[in-house]
DNA sequence: GTTTTTATTGATTGATGGCTCAATTAAAAA
DNA sequence: TTTTTAATTGAGCCATCAATCAATAAAAAC
């Protein structure tokens, strides 16, 4: 069956399987047979592919992180105003293709999972950072440095937040009302600056 | 050796020690051996008093939400007015005791064990409505119901996400820092609400 | 002093799962 | 046509652990 170039699709198809097999079963405990089984492929051929399992991990992790970024690099070219781009930048959190089941769980499944890797506390800091200079680009705009550094401080601690209570699908905030508790938060500190 | 009324000695033995030991490695793959290690006894002694390994787990768990709990009973009796009483709750899950790397990296694996585990899923269910009734406790007297009910769910949401961004021990927040966020957030929506 | 009960462990079992490897297929290159 | 090379896998090795069990030691009960 060896068609030439199959490298690439595969790689995509295993990285796919991992989100949803951690999406389904809520953990990085998933057998490598699993993910291969959802590709449609042997474990062998992922390990042919990938290497070692935490190969495989961090690759889906990059992926996630890099789907993440083009979103909200693609959001903040449509925001002209300050206040806009730090509207946009919460939006992309609370997007449809952001905020599903699985790929939240595979954001917390990876946030434990850094405190043993080294590797993958790396990638959740450049998250982390990308992050907050996301949200200070608009910020800066409207508030004295020291207090839009907390508030970008607080937003990014609530988008977290509010990413573990979905976890936990206690049929707590939907997507559209965790980002109102977020732009309201904001308003309110934004109205309460101008007001002094 | 054997000294009678050992049990209660070594139960207690044995979930300190998983405490540390996930505290550590950061997750909540850690072997009987290890944590049985950490107690001084065999592995087969935690066997015998807890049976499987999800039942120690459980106990560690239920013994992590006890102790949360009582000293948010000890803080709600202290504060005679409800804004003291929201402050309170808020300050006891910032205290020495509970802002702890170990304490903390505990919850966050509990929280994506919680996935697997319907028993988990379930205590860390009571963990949520007991923070919101006691931040609700406070600010019921304060805000109209509707925006109670969300000043509740925002604080919840910012004390997870902290505590998150504590667990990758960037630096970040420390105890009083985050703490500090949290009242300015109140005092911003408390005042906010006054005026408007 | 014998028996029962509690405390305790080393050794063992059984299962699981990551990873390797030799073997197979078929496309592409020579 | 022959040879090389990419794609692919089943079978199996090996390590790790949770869980069990039979055995030991000493306190308590009788």
């Amino acid at each position: 069956m060896p068609k030439i170039g199959m490298e690439p699709l595969r790689r995509k198809a295993l990285i796919d399987a991992t989100i949803s097999a951690i999406g389904e079963r809520g953990t990085l405990d998933v057998t490598m047979s699993e993910i291969a089984g959802r590709a449609g492929v042997s474990a062998a051929l992922a390990h042919h592919y990938f290497g070692a399992k935490e190969d495989l991990l961090q690759a889906t992790m990059r992926y996630l992180l890099s789907e993440l970024n083009a979103d909200c690099r693609t959001a903040l070219k449509l925001g002209t105003t300050p206040r806009a781009r730090v509207s946009a930048v919460i939006s992309v959190n609370f997007s449809e293709k952001q905020f599903r089941p699985e790929t939240i769980a595979a954001w917390l499944a990876f946030y434990v999972e850094a405190q043993k890797s080294p590797a993958l506390r790396r990638l959740l800091k450049v998250y982390a950072r990308r992050l907050h200079s996301n949200l200070m680009s608009g910020l800066s705009a409207l508030l004295p440095r020291s207090e839009a550094e907390r508030v970008a401080e607080t937003t990014a601690a609530l988008i977290d937040g509010l990413y573990i209570r979905r976890a936990l699908k206690d049929g707590v905030p939907d997507a559209t009302t965790a980002a109102a508790l977020i732009e309201d938060y904001l308003e309110t500190k934004l109205a309460d600056a101008k007001a002094g």
